[in-house]
DNA sequence: CGCCACATTGAAGGCAGTCAAAGGTGGTGG
DNA sequence: CCACCACCTTTGACTGCCTTCAATGTGGCG
């Protein structure tokens, strides 16, 4: 999984399916069957996926690496739609009927992705319908942060989307709850700004701002939670 | 389906789920089995199908009637996720293993919805595996709406959300592309504005704009659509 | 060392939200 | 039939959060 490797070996990529919670749940012989109709791609850090508006027969897995999925406004302004990581399933949307990629996606670093054609998954979700169960729940997973972003876009500053953030982040890297908790950011502050539907300027003085209050200290892309109650609060509404 | 009626019989359940895409292509008898774990439940106008962080354990359809899915900020300020109405599948959130609902849901007409037991639903679904992929390509429907609905939110004005909405709605109706297109709101202008992440103030605003251009022209909940073109060129991204 | 991408800070302006009040509409009951 | 009420809609004035533009700072890497 070392960056720079050249592709996975067959039996690199059974091992990898067996531990994906997608593929959990199937027998040797079901994983084998996956196994035999993905087919790895890798990417480069920039490079395109897919784009919007282009067909779309298939979705991926990423085995390593991260994908950002994005939008464009017409001005060229970015929305980053999630960043995928090790183990989600992109593209889902490919599995759809009318068949365009509704967004762009992109290789933030170097990437292997698993390939799976529309048809030949949904022959195997026939046969294996786990596969298809362990699917909706990955696809409901991803409405949830779907709403989430909705309704911070909609309903919270922007203060409040960068302290519900810094919090979830720190739940995913093991450290929430407690003060003095640190978080380290795997994103650029950029991705973080377009992925909170900002601009790399405003997350810059939301961070002053947080900082000031004493709330987080900041150095680099290392983010320390001083105060855990207070940006619980300011995530939940509470003013700056 | 007239409002006021009683509950729908049981004949009349399986008639309405063998119309239904969500279980199209199964065998009579699979619509039989489906018809046997859904039970109805009816809801009146303004009436709380369930509300945010309650456990979920089992998803909706939609017999008849429309169901508003909301989030609420602590100002009490209200974004409108979707509008479900006849057909359309609600709550498959429930679906997933973490079991809250993450949004409101609420009638705002009579409706009779029915009500699908997770763990009822997902034992069918190993034995019928085509309702999998039914509900994923439904998911994956539902999912590029909301991604629609965060493009729009980041990255568009008020003035080209409504233009795109109103857009939709032609099409929707079947009135599409000509000018002199009429189109009937069928919820109120709050709910729209609810829907587009504005307050009905701006919306108002934006129509009256949209009209003192000659775009469209406004009636009550009836709209025509003037000048097509440029009701795609604003909602495209260009200013207003 | 100098380049380049990323990050920070300041100043100015705009889109849209809030507050407040009036106007419209449909349904109900006297 | 009309008066009343509740709800939705419209309009005006004001405020503010955030974006844009521009310039400077910073860190990594050839």
């Amino acid at each position: 999984m070392c960056p720079y490797s050249s592709s996975s070996s067959r039996e690199q990529r059974k091992e990898f399916l067996g531990e994906c919670p997608l593929f959990s749940g199937l027998s040797k012989e079901g994983v084998e069957k996956v196994a035999s109709i993905a087919s790895s791609r890798r990417f480069g850090p920039g490079e395109l996926v897919f784009r919007e508006g282009s067909p779309a027969e298939g979705f991926y897995v990423v085995m390593s690496g991260k994908v950002k999925v994005y939008k464009l406004s017409p001005e060229g302004k970015e929305q980053i739609l999630h960043i995928f990581s090790s183990c989600d399933a992109l593209a889902e949307a490919a599995l759809c009927a009318d068949a365009a990629y509704p967004a762009y996606a992109e290789s933030v670093s170097d990437s292997e992705l698993l390939y799976f054609q529309r048809d030949d998954f949904q022959r195997l979700v026939r046969r294996k319908p786990q596969l298809g169960l362990n699917l909706i729940a990955n696809l409901c997973h991803l409405l949830r942060q779907f709403v989430s972003m909705i309704e911070g876009l909609s309903l919270r500053e922007v203060g409040a989307r960068v302290a519900k953030y810094l919090m979830d982040l720190a739940v995913r890297q093991g450290s929430q709850g407690k003060d003095g908790a640190k978080v380290r950011l795997d994103i650029t502050k950029s991705q973080l700004a377009s992925n909170l539907g900002t601009v790399s300027e405003t997350l810059s003085r939301t961070l002053r701002k947080l900082r000031s209050e004493g709330v987080i200290e900041v150095k680099g892309n290392l983010i320390t939670i001083l105060n855990c109650k207070a940006l619980r609060r300011i995530s939940a509404g509470m003013r700056l």
